[in-house]
DNA sequence: ATCGATGCAAAGCGTTTGCACTTTG
DNA sequence: CAAAGTGCAAACGCTTTGCATCGAT
């Protein structure tokens, strides 16, 4: 027993969601293959413009509206995740790594951190209010560090 | 010299407000003393339809779209501050005092805590990866003390 | 053949905008 | 009376929904 499953494979994490689908009743349509392999893809944080977009370049006709209901069940069944970031658009993702998005205001990027940096103060809080903190469900919105560096002023 | 200013005045508040509309070119019309006044007496954080629905109350005929616009000048002015929440709506509070903001998902309660209790892990986040995190501009979301009890499953 | 999934178009929500008119200073 | 502010209604961006049809199992 040498390296151990450190990373899915991509076909496993497919296989994986697959199976996550048809076991909920669900079918195999030609978008839900299209929308999983597009969103195992991406490395990065996708609106649904975005993925709609992609989705009709890979397989033409398919609604905006069948990628959101897509979208959707696919959080219900736990592979996807969204985020929520200020005015703009929602991101959606693969699901669960546990990290926080830090979204830049000035230039839209979306870094990740790790949770474990602010892993104290969420407990400092539950302890002090009684209140859980859940930073996956909500960007932290703030500036980066090439913003802060190109113009000082604020928002 | 024994007590000091520690709490502005409501009469304080109001002029401040208002000197600070005229100082900036503004006109004090009977919109603008409304949505002031409402969001003085409010101590609690209100949505546009809250301040449009009082507005119309104080005084019939005051539009949406001029409270909406209003709230935007007095947020210009350092005035009024908002705070993103997850899906639902903006909501507008008087500014400066640099509360954090937790928005309980399940019940919508907002409840306020001092930015110290995350001070640490903002500062923590800045010399890692560089990015200033402000916890003003979005409320953290989350479960109350009270919904955690009520029904300890998940979102 | 059954039931889930789809495309389309329309509606939804919260918010913004264009424009002619009213108010304020 | 000039400039700032207003009401109204229409448009906006993002997302959801109703419904008849299609297609996977």
């Amino acid at each position: 027993v040498a390296a151990v499953t450190a990373v899915e494979s991509r076909s496993d994490q497919e296989q994986r969601i697959h199976r996550l689908i048809r076991d909920a009743g669900g079918r195999l349509t030609v978008t839900a293959r299209t929308v999983v392999a597009i969103l195992i893809d991406a490395h990065q944080h996708l609106t649904a413009e975005d993925i709609i977009d992609e989705a009709q370049r890979r397989a033409p006709g398919i609604a905006p509206s069948t990628v959101y209901r897509l979208l959707q069940r696919l959080e219900e069944l736990g592979a996807v995740e969204h985020i929520h970031s200020g005015h703009g658009p929602t991101f959606y993702h693969l699901g669960g790594q546990g990290h926080v998005h830090l979204l830049c205001g000035t230039c839209g990027t979306i870094i990740d951190i790790p949770e474990r940096l602010l892993a104290p103060a969420v407990q400092r809080v539950h302890r002090a209010h009684g209140f859980t903190i859940d930073l996956h469900h909500a960007a932290l919105i703030g500036r980066c560090a090439t913003c802060a560096a190109r113009s000082p002023l604020a928002e």
